[in-house]
DNA sequence: GGGATGGCGTTTT
DNA sequence: AAAAACGCCATCC
């Protein structure tokens, strides 16, 4: 499906010490109400290490993926070692370490989705 | 075909 | 604050 291959897209986009999240990436493939659909392609569709997975995150910063990782705190351990900050609660800080896309990356997403043909 | 099931998210108790 | 109830939509019995 061509939704996975935009999944494997913008996830590859997403930067190092930032984190991005289901519903976000949903959106960046122009599919809103798709975050759950991330979520499948993350843990069933897409081959391992296609995308950074431990920078997906649930709404609020939520590991809500940390179990499909090697140990449940593995996720967590990837993130600091990049520079992403958590809160006492165990959530990323989204303030300082969410994805912030600018229009013009929106748009050349956009244009790379026609280039591909997907 | 139809019901269950998610690495989700929002709204309502 | 926490839990349940929905809405969502591709897959998998």
């Amino acid at each position: 499906m061509d939704f996975y291959r935009r999944v494997a897209v913008v996830g590859q986009r997403i930067p190092r010490g930032r984190v991005a999240t289901y519903g976000q990436i949903a959106m960046l493939c122009q599919k809103p109400r798709a975050a759950r659909q991330v979520g499948y392609a993350l843990g069933r569709v897409l081959p391992p290490g296609t995308l950074p997975a431990q920078r997906v995150v649930g709404h609020g910063g939520r590991l809500s993926g940390a179990r499909s990782f090697a140990t449940p705190h593995t996720q967590r351990e990837l993130l600091e070692r990049e520079g992403v900050c958590f809160l006492p609660d165990g959530r990323v800080d989204m303030v300082r370490s969410a994805w912030q896309t600018t229009l013009q990356q929106v748009q050349e997403l956009e244009a790379l989705f026609l280039q591909l043909g997907i």
